[in-house]
DNA sequence: TTTATTAGTTAGCATATGCTAACAATCTTG
DNA sequence: CAAGATTGTTAGCATATGCTAACTAATAAA
C-alpha cells in the first residue's frame, strides 16, 4: 500500500496545511460535508482564518473550488493529505510501542511530530511495526478503510449486546480528557464490552467492560466504535 | 543530570529560537566569540535577519546584551538551549538505534524532530537508550562536557600516532556530504585509526581507517576529535 | 413572512520570520 | 594614513498564519 507518489518532503505543505488536508481527507472519507464551517470548528481557528488558508491552497493546487460543488482535495491535495496521516498514525505507534508513551497521550505528541518525519523514517517505522493496518486507536490507515466497514458506534447497538472495542474515531482523539477517562476504564480498542442499558432521557449508556461498568454520554459514544 | 528546571513545552521558544540558542549554546561552550555575524553563518540567514531575531530573543529573556560585552544567554536562555539540545541528541539515537536510519542521516532529521518532542517524551527516549553521555557523532549531551577532554582535533595529532576516532564536531554534522562521506569510510565514533601522512602544502591529512585509506582535508580534519 | 441562526467574506490588524538595499562603524592592512 | 574588509543596523518589503469587527447571504424556525 506504498503512496503511488510519495510527497517528497521540499514539497510537502506546511504544517498548517498538512493539518487542513488531514481533516478534509477524514471528513471527505466520511462522507461529511466538507465546508468552511466544519473546518472551523475541527481546526479551532476564526471563519475568516478559514476562508484566507483555502485561498492559498487552491493557489498552490491542494484543492479546488468547482464553484457551487464545494471543496474537494486535488490529486496532489489528497496525496498530501494520505502521507500526513499515514505520519500521524505510525508516529503513534512508534511512540507507543517503543517508547511506552500512554495510549491517550500518543495522539497530541504524534501530532507535532507527524510533521517534521521524513517519508523514509515513516517507511521505517511501518516495516518495525510489522505494517500496521490502524492506529493505536483503530482508525485505518489510509488505504485499509474497509477493515472498519463492520464496526459500528457504541450509540446503534442495542442493549445486551456483546461486542469488542474497535476504535475511537479522530473526532474524540483531539479530547485528551476523553482519552484519559477511556484509557482509565479499558475503553480501548480489542476490549470485550457489554453494552448494558440505553438511557436516551440522559443521552447516556452504561457499558461493562471486564468486571467495570462504565457511563458514556452518547456524544462520546456515537464515536467509538465496536464490532458485534 | 536531569535540569533543574525542565522547559515545558508551553513556555517553549518557536523552533528558530529553540535554533539559534542551541548554535549560542554551542559557540559559548567552545570559548567562541558570540556574534551577530557568526550566527548567521551558523543559522545561515542575512545579518539583518540576526538583529531582528536577537531584538526578539533580548525582549522574551533568552538572551541579555550587556551593552558592550556581547550576546549571553540568560538563565532561562542556557536551560531552554540545554533542553532542545537534549531532545535533538536523544532523538538521534532513537532514530539511530530503534530505526536504524543511517549515521549520517540521523542529524538532519532530528533537527526538525527536536522542536516537536515532550520533555516526557524525550526522558522517555533516555531511558530507553541508557542514558546516553554524547550524540551518535559523539558530542557530548549538555552536562557532560568532560568527557571530550581529552579528545583532540585530528589536525593536532601527529602523523604515525594511533587514535580512536571519538567525535564529529557539532558544526560539521550540518554538512550532510561530508558526514556520507566519512560513514563510508568508517570515520564514526569507535573507529580506531591511524594518522599516516599530513600534507601542509595540500592542507590534507591521510588517515588508515581499518585497511583504507582516508583523505582529509584540514577543514573537515578540525572538526574530527580522537582519542590518543 | 419576519426573525433568528448559520455561513461566508471583506477589511484591517498583528506577529514571526525571512529578504535586499543602503548606510555606518570599526578593524586590518598595505 | 588611506583603502578595503568586516560588522551591524535601518528601512522597506514579503509571506504564512492568526485575530476581531462588520457586513452579507442563505437557511430555518416561529
Amino acid at each position: 500500500m506504498t503512496p503511488a507518489h510519495p510527497v517528497p518532503a521540499e514539497s510537502r505543505p506546511t504544517p498548517t496545511i498538512e493539518d487542513y488536508l488531514a481533516v478534509m481527507y477524514v471528513m471527505e472519507r466520511d462522507g461529511e460535508e466538507l465546508i468552511p464551517a466544519r473546518l472551523a470548528e475541527s481546526l479551532e481557528v476564526a471563519p475568516p482564518t478559514v476562508t484566507v488558508t483555502l485561498k492559498r491552497m487552491e493557489r498552490d493546487g491542494w484543492i479546488a473550488t468547482g464553484g457551487s460543488k464545494g471543496i474537494r482535495l486535488t490529486k496532489t491535495g489528497c496525496e498530501a493529505a494520505r502521507s500526513v496521516i499515514r505520519r500521524h498514525m505510525l508516529t503513534e505507534w512508534m511512540l507507543a510501542r517503543m517508547l511506552k508513551v500512554p495510549w491517550s497521550r500518543v495522539h497530541a505528541e504524534a501530532d507535532q511530530i507527524e510533521h517534521t518525519i521524513s517519508e523514509e523514517t515513516a517507511a521505517r517505522m511501518r516495516a518495525n511495526l510489522d505494517d500496521p493496518q490502524t492506529c493505536p486507536h483503530g482508525n485505518p490507515l489510509p488505504g485499509y478503510e474497509r477493515i472498519a466497514a463492520d464496526w459500528h458506534p457504541l450509540t446503534e447497538i442495542s442493549s445486551g449486546e456483546k461486542v469488542t472495542i474497535r476504535r475511537i474515531h479522530e473526532t474524540a482523539e483531539d479530547d485528551p480528557k476523553l482519552l484519559q477517562f477511556l484509557e482509565e476504564h479499558g475503553v480501548v480498542p480489542g476490549a470485550k464490552a457489554e453494552v448494558m442499558e440505553i438511557l436516551p432521557f440522559n443521552r447516556t449508556m452504561s457499558l461493562k467492560v471486564g468486571k467495570r461498568k462504565v457511563a458514556l454520554g452518547f456524544s462520546a459514544a456515537k464515536y467509538i466504535y465496536a464490532e458485534k
